[in-house]
DNA sequence: ATTGTATACGAAATCGATTTAGTTTAGTGA
DNA sequence: TCACTAAACTAAATCGATTTCGTATACAAT
């Protein structure tokens, strides 16, 4: 049933050791050999067993995805966007979800490195604060690429969003806009992504000499439609006052519109707001969301790239330096903040 | 740097042959030799060689899953509570996504035979009629598990929701209410999952004697809000009344219901509307959404289940039989159909 | 005739486990 | 005492590739 280089080597009367070479191409052997070897194993459908040359090459060809929540329209297109240039380049995934846990997070990138994948691309939970995991899979002998949510502590391959130049431009547009009492809606304390984008936010009021009210900084738990509700009537029903709404997602700002909206508030002439991830969802409220969009193909694919790269510097040995690619982010604008 | 049973038997002064069935508790190793081995195995960090062992065992502990589509909250939830299950039971999944093409699902069928995977998961494209590769799979070493949506022509283990008997009882439910004119948009013509749905849809109205307009009858392409509001005004402009509507998800009843209420009819009272998946923007439309809501961590629990029993007969070379798993989808009512 | 040098190929070791087919030792029963 | 059995262990083969080191041949240069 199963064909090997064996088989290949009895038919043509040759030996495994020619056999092997001439599928992978080595100079000691004659062209002609090649061809003949090459054409009887394509004849016979012969395919190389993979856990087999593992042993001698240490390659797996295969590539672990971590992400902190697989069940949200921003992962679940990232994952499906690297899945096609994972498999279109001769490997394969293997997904694994943090489930916004730390530990849960431990654990697969333990899974990761006892299967010996060839690389490991993770976004960290918004909770990861203990960097540990990463710096063993550093010394393991998978390469390791973090991105969208990375760690400022560790030294490695990374690719990001511009998010403090992002949000610092789009809260810049609201306040030329005349919006002072601006509401920011953050994933977390911790995550370095998060923490860019808070920046950007605080930057903005600086250079406008705006002071910024911390009442109006909320961290989200779930990000949902039906958390952004509550957490606009939070902010009514304490008295705060707000003329701008910037959350880390569509969600969000929909339900907080839709409860500004319930109050009576003229949107966006009271408040103006805006989203990012610029889902479908947002164009169906009325008015429609303006978002920030992040092009998440072309983050796969400059991750992919950056794979790619190394593994062939390994290759020749060369000490390969980290790199660090930024994607630009564009605001969409539409009428939940003209 | 890499622990080798050889370290082990060095260290203990016993063979390989020993440490390696210590290890794995063959009955003819002493009990103290056990603990002295497996004690110092975890003492120095000893990881087995997955790929080393497959040489003889034939194992490699890793499952292949196949959907459709990643891009949505059904399969993205659905393939979240896998991963859980996988990992938990000691295996890894490989995930990979067909994107609606019966092209991409054989590629990715033979990619997962050639890595030699110990199961497939698989739920076809909503294409999908040949079942070529499927039937390659089943005389391959990965055992096979479809699911969701499956293939009537194939002899396989299958866990599926009940499909038809759902749809026909909300399809009663509604013509119970008054309701004749019911606009069915499903998902396509070809995929078993659907014809079951339109079946059930089929035996409503025949036992209530209830004659269907095919007119009312739509298949659709992308399944987004935005179709759904289109596939309403198609309706409406080409003067087909409609009465009820039930969809094959959510964002289609939505985006229907929203042009429905532009154009002022009064829901629910001139139409009915359910969905499917029970989303959390159903909830956020107003008014909000029925919807029919599948228990998609249970099916989770059923295709593990389904495939460990399968790998326990395996083991003591009994011969397993196919076995076919129905999971109830229950009506989650609210205002839109009251 | 001798040395040198590509060119093309192969024998055997190797990767890290598992498994087969013994071997040794101690204990049992006649 | 002797044959027999059970328990505990091991040498060596094996899985399917890769890789090291070496050999054979042909041809050119001296």
């Amino acid at each position: 049933m199963k064909i090997t280089i064996k088989d290949i080597a009895k038919a043509l009367e040759i030996s495994t050791t020619t056999v092997s070479k001439a599928m992978n191409d080595y100079s000691d052997i004659g062209s002609e050999t090649k061809k003949k070897v090459k054409e009887y194993a394509e004849k016979i459908g012969y395919e190389p067993n993979i856990h087999a040359s593992f042993l001698r090459t240490k390659k797996t060809k295969l590539i672990g995805i971590v992400v902190p929540n697989l069940n949200t329209n921003f992962y679940s297109e990232l994952v499906a966007s690297l899945i096609v240039r994972i498999t279109k380049n001769g490997y394969l995934p293997i997904v694994l979800n943090s489930s916004e846990s730390e530990q849960v997070e431990g654990e697969n990138l333990e899974r990761l490195m006892r299967q010996k994948v060839d690389g490991i691309f993770i976004s960290l939970t918004k909770n990861t604060t203990n960097t540990d995991y990463l710096t063993k899979v550093m010394s393991s002998s998978s390469s390791l690429i973090t991105f969208s949510n990375t760690s400022k502590v560790i030294t490695c391959n990374k690719v990001v969003f511009n998010d403090r130049a992002i949000i610092k431009r789009v809260t810049e547009y609201l306040i030329n806009k005349g919006n002072s009492k601006i509401a920011f809606i953050r994933k977390s304390l911790i995550s370095q992504n998060s923490i860019n984008q808070f920046i950007g936010f605080r930057e903005a009021h600086e250079v406008n000499k705006i002071s910024i009210d911390n009442q109006r900084i909320v961290v989200s738990k779930q990000g949902t439609l039906s958390e952004g509700y509550h957490i606009a009537k939070e902010l009514f029903n304490s008295g705060i006052q707000i003329d701008g709404f910037i959350s880390y997602n569509d969600p969000l700002a929909n339900g907080a519109m839709m409860f500004y909206k319930e109050n009576g508030s003229n949107i966006p002439n009271d408040i103006r707001f805006i989203g990012q991830e610029n889902s479908e969802i947002g164009t169906f409220f009325s008015p429609e969301l303006s978002s920030i969009k992040q092009n998440l193909s072309l983050m796969a694919e400059k991750i992919m790239h950056l794979f790619l790269e190394e593994q062939a510097e390994l290759k020749q040995k060369k000490i390969s330096s980290f790199k660090r690619e930024e994607i630009e982010a564009e605001l969409i604008e539409r009428a939940s903040s003209i």
